[in-house]
DNA sequence: GCCCTAGGGATAGCGCTACTATCCAGTTCG
DNA sequence: CGAACTGGATAGTAGCGCTATCCCTAGGGC
């Protein structure tokens, strides 16, 4: 399979393949000449996963390449990979400096992750991402605590005890690493409109 | 309030403070001489509502300006207010020109939502994401339909609804719709932060 | 063989976004 | 009085995700 093929096959542009091979989401073809490769299935499913991350899960190309390292590193377990995964989709990273009000917000979202029974890594992104939340209703609203988050936490639980059960149709170890990943990725922006259609719908009834 | 104040108050730096300005998300101080402005708590309020809706739900200035506007716009019902923030949300806009395997996901997208009895609008954008995501699934491991959203819809559903039937603290038109589109997109990362912890729980439990 | 289109890699450039830096006249405060 | 500061206007910057160009080689119909 030529490149133009495997453009038109998974209608991304020529260059944007290139470009992807330059950043390293994509191994280059088998070479067959100075100037010739050739690409295969492999190609395909790889650039089809790098733009489901991309254009359903909004991550940048670092991140990408982050998630596809995690993915190709064979020594890594499966809770490894979800980790790295975890981390290359946090929106941001924990500041460097944090202010003390966001510093007391995320202790108290330790707290509350700590009451839930979680076993969770001290350095995992969402609680930062939690505590930013957290900080924010206070300070617009005066919400008093992370207790607002009880019943969402209910329901992650729940969706993610789902998850973990499942089994991807493939059951190789690559197989399986991809589709946690993705399903990590995709049923994050599945959930987010399903929760918005939903939020129409209540909303029709209740003020229109 | 001057505008450094202002600055020093909200923690963000005054040339940014004069580019929301320029932009349109904030008003401009009162003029107390040719070149001096004063400012007051609707700044403050109005800034760290930019900075939420920037920093923890990710929207760009111009979706925010939107948004804003909906919220400002007295002559709009919640549920249009809601709309128009969904609209501005969502991640990108229905393609001009669909391939036709993405339209035939939507079509299975809107006829799932059809079946799930809910009443929401046909332009609705998370119907484009929820078709861009089943496609990706179909494509990538042979995912038969959009019934694997169902237990994802059943938890969006009871989500929404106890969101809708919650009431803002400060019960005045503008606080509600406030809390209404700040809710959506502040919980709305919350909620992906606890799955991603959730999974790391029932991910440890399982794999290590 | 021969020409002419197509392929592949390297390099540079573009368009967009979200700031950020500079300048300047006018104001305030020690 | 003068140094520091203020607010508005204008221009510049950094990063990201491509995209266009160049240049040479391959392959294929004649």
């Amino acid at each position: 399979m030529r490149m133009s093929e495997l453009s038109r096959e998974t209608e991304v542009p020529v260059p944007t393949v290139k470009y992807y091979i330059r950043e390293g989401l994509l191994s280059s073809g088998s070479p067959t000449a100075p100037n010739q490769a050739e690409y295969g299935q492999d190609h395909v499913r790889r650039l089809r996963l790098i733009r489901v991350l991309r254009d359903v899960g909004g991550l940048g190309i670092a991140q990408i390449r982050t998630v596809l390292e995690a993915i190709d590193a064979e020594e890594l377990s499966m809770h490894e990979v979800l980790g790295r995964a975890h981390h290359a989709l946090a929106p941001s990273e924990p500041p460097s400096e944090p202010s003390p009000e966001l510093a007391r917000a995320k202790e108290k979202v330790d707290r509350f992750i700590e009451d839930l029974g979680w076993r969770v890594s001290a350095d995992a992104p969402a609680r930062w991402t939690l505590a930013e939340a957290l900080l924010a209703l206070e300070r617009l609203w005066g919400v008093e605590g992370p207790q607002t988050f009880l019943p969402y936490a209910r329901v992650a639980d729940r969706v993610a005890a789902s998850e973990l059960a499942s089994r991807p149709p493939n059951g190789s170890r690559t197989g399986t690493v991809e589709w946690m990943v993705v399903g990590t990725v995709v049923y994050e922006a599945v959930l987010a409109a399903l929760r918005r259609l939903a939020q129409e719908h209540h909303s029709a009834r209740r003020f229109a």
